[in-house]
Parts: structure tokens; sequence; C-alpha cells
DNA sequence: GCGATTGTTCGACAATCGGAGTACAGTAGG
DNA sequence: CCTACTGTACTCCGATTGTCGAACAATCGC
């Protein structure tokens, strides 16, 4: 199963945050950058619930729009935050973007503490 | 006529990303990043055609999401970014988004020197 | 007050989105 | 080979999105 992922430079930045704008695919996203290496159905885990068939559709939105890598490897699919590609076309944005979740996060937990 | 316009507390990341990945809101806080005064109509003539319905459904989303403040004066509403509240949120994203975008377009034109 | 300007509200519409179930395909391991 | 596992493809559904026209409300200038 061969994907296509658009180049570094096909990325588009409209996309990117349309893509991210969806907890979902923003939760797997700061996952994968949790680190760690990620298939699937680990990433699915470690979110909780949903279905697999709802899943491969956010894999969809976020390989095309550049975010992530699948590479297939055996029976399983590895996971791949594209954070080079990223940094170098859109330098700040993905940890302006992860460290903001994780103070929204925060904020709505009521920490006081960031 | 009183907008709500969401506190800064009240900001969610991504409310905003789902708001600024859309090429016609992200072109809205391009002009308004430029600088200068705007109304509705102002930027909706930067901006080319659209219909006034059409853009009074961007400012409720770009409003609701907290990008925006809308600031009626006499029969005009004045559209402020709200870039302290955003800065203060989520340091570097908006500057980060801005310039991504710039850079996007000038890989469009086919620009070697951005 | 009258007409022009500014922008919202409302309703309609097609298109897309997010979610899910089922079926299917490829691989690994016994 | 047969079964379990991983994940996609396909299809369906309701909700949301983006666009627009028409009607309305408020304000300004005359």
């Amino acid at each position: 199963m061969a994907f296509r992922h658009p180049d570094r430079d096909q990325i588009r930045i409209e996309d990117v945050l349309s893509a991210l704008g969806n907890g979902v695919r923003l939760s797997v996203v700061r996952v994968l950058d949790a680190g760690g290496e990620h298939n699937c159905t680990s990433v699915l885990n470690t979110l909780g619930i949903t279905a697999k068939s709802t899943m491969t559709h956010h894999w969809r939105v976020l390989r095309d729009s550049g975010v992530i890598r699948q590479q297939p490897s055996g029976r399983e699919n590895l996971l791949l935050l594209r954070r080079e590609d990223l940094d170098a076309r859109y330098p700040g944005l993905l940890d302006a973007i992860l460290s903001g979740a994780r103070a929204d996060e925060a904020l709505e937990r009521g920490d006081r503490s960031p």
C-alpha cells in the first residue's frame, strides 16, 4: 500500500491549519510529537476509543496536508510527524501549536501553573 | 449591535486553527495584519469580490474563535486583529502563520527570493 | 425626512466533514 | 494452511460549512 504524500514544497499552510483545527487530529500530532514509535492502533489506544475507519479518515487528512508520513512496515503502518519538513517550511509553527495545545489543556484543567 | 467576543482565556487553539484553515479568512487576517484601519467593505474590496453576507459569516467565525474584534462605530464595523491576546496565549503562533502564508504565496508565484 | 451606505439576519443550497459498520487485503505466526 | 492482527476501502448518515440573494435595521449626509 503506497501512500501519496505531498512533497515538502507542496505543503500549504492553509491545509496544515485546517488539518490541525480538529481536536482528534491535534491530539494525534501531540502523541506523535511526544516521541516513541507509533502505529495506527497505538495512537488509537492512546487517544481512547474511536473506530478504526474513522481514524483512517484522519490519517488521510493529516497525510494529504503533509503533517504526517505513513510508512508501511510489515502489517503495520508506522506514523511519523513530518517535523523537519514543517519546520523548514514554517519555522516555529509546529512548536507554537504544540505549546498552545498544552497550554489550552492546562488552562482547561484549571491549572494555575502551566 | 453588540458582538460577543470570547475573553482571552476562552480562546482555544483548535478554534483559531480551524478559523485560519480557510483561504478567505487567512487572507483577511493578512490584510488586517498589514495595518491601517479596516471596516468590512474595505477588506471585502481588498480581497476582490465576495458577497457581503458571505463575509458576515467569516467575520463571525473569526470573531467567535477570538482572532478578530469587531467594533461598531457609527454605521461601520471596525475590524481589529487581536494580536495582543493571541500573542499572549500562543506566543509566536500568529507570526509563524503570517510568515508561512507569505512564504506560500511567494512559492506559488514561483519566486526564487522570498 | 429621504436616499445612500453599511452590515446583519434569514433562508436556501450544494459540498464537505466526522463518525461508524462492514467487508476486504496483506502479513505474521502457529 | 489457517487464524489472528493491522489497517484500508467502501458506503451510509447526520451535521456542519461555504456561498449566495433578499430583506431588514441602523446611521449618515443632505
